[in-house]
DNA sequence: CGAGATCTTGACGCGTATCAAGTTCTGTGG
DNA sequence: CCACAGAACTTGATACGCGTCAAGATCTCG
């Protein structure tokens, strides 16, 4: 879709074959409805998900009601998996979601997979990290973007599973600013909005050079 | 040193056991002058390393020369695994370093140790992810100083191997803020500078109340 | 002892947060 | 199918925290 891998090219694009692991054998595969808690803060680490419809966010809250949504995961992604014994994060489907859901044994077969995957998240993070650490509000919506319809099959047309204010809480912004970049990005044609969560990528070069 | 582990402890020294991992066979030891490159963005990734004594940078730059620090390294730990082949990051020695190296081999018949490795790495970058993105600079320099000072044995008294830069690079600020932050935190005698690398932590209690 | 690097401090400006309306979307019951 | 209510989103005015620019102090090391 957009440019071939480039030796800077900085999208996961080339990393996210990985996330193509199936572990095989019998699972259950449950549905959560919109907003439902997948597993809180302090649960047991003992299962592994995937997303087969639908998407998820991992957040932590402090205690004066700040929000951090530390990542989102969409159809074909897993989740779940964590340093130590308990979840130090929770999870929340986003829309109606159907989940595959692994047992801790069958996972642990897999360590090799599981590492691969372990990997994936700490890059995924990293990336993330380096956006909000350095990047002012545009360019983190820009990197937002990209990433997200190079995940969904980098497709132009890009329907948001998430809201204003799961977006600002990823970004480290605030709905109103996510809102006023969006209404940037639009008046400069490099987004159009058929309604607030359908964007079409009008200039994905120019969308790539904002995320530098 | 500071109270026993609570229900709601975010510290990451629970986890820290993981990082005592000894990949044990025969592997070289290599010394690095301060600011000595350890690899490059787009080397191979081919070796592991553990600080043997000194410490290290991961970073990023950015085309306009911003630069975001992804994480330190400190004596014990392990660095140098990433997802995919090339390094999406480069190392670099802070302080004069020895580095244990292990080859990619010797690795690969440990992945159950590069596991906990990779998802001890995946926490430390969410938990980095939450101070940066929502916590104001006061809060950040406050969780910086108690990882570090967890990190390095859980002593009151931290000499930082690393130099303001290093520390707004990490926390996404700049070193005029990090100075004033931590000339606030003097001054509200949280923190003693005997000198501007040496700090004692006067106030724990205070210091972690801080980080929420 | 001197020179460059590192750190601190001050004055000012900018980008994003905050506060406050107003508008549009969505789903539900009539 | 329409009416309505609440949620979600947008837009504007203002405030404030941190960045920027500039100068000066302190540290480090040859």
């Amino acid at each position: 879709m957009f440019a071939a891998t480039r030796p800077a090219d900085r999208s996961l694009a080339e990393l996210d074959t990985v996330a193509d692991i199936r572990i095989p054998g019998p699972h259950l595969v449950a549905t959560y409805k919109a907003g439902k808690e997948i597993y809180a803060e302090g649960d047991n680490v003992d299962k592994c998900y995937q997303v087969v419809v639908g998407a998820v966010r991992v957040c932590r809250l402090l205690a004066d009601g700040r929000r951090q949504v530390v990542s989102f995961h969409l159809a074909g992604e897993m989740f779940g998996f964590e340093a130590g014994n308990k979840h130090r994060f929770f999870a929340e489907a986003i829309t109606e979601t159907r989940l595959g859901v692994f047992g801790r044994r069958p996972m642990q077969e897999h360590s090799r997979e599981l590492l691969d995957l372990a990997l994936l998240g700490m890059a995924r993070a990293q990336e993330h990290l380096l956006v909000i650490g350095r990047q002012c509000a545009v360019e983190r919506m820009a990197a937002f973007l990209m990433d997200l319809s190079g995940r969904l099959g980098g497709l132009r047309q890009v329907k948001l599973p998430m809201s204003r204010q799961d977006i600002a809480d990823y970004l480290g912004l605030t709905i109103e600013t996510v809102s006023r970049v969006m209404t940037k990005l639009r008046e400069r044609s490099v987004i159009a909005l058929h309604d607030a969560r359908t964007i079409e990528i009008r200039k994905p070069d120019a969308l790539r050079q904002l995320c530098n």
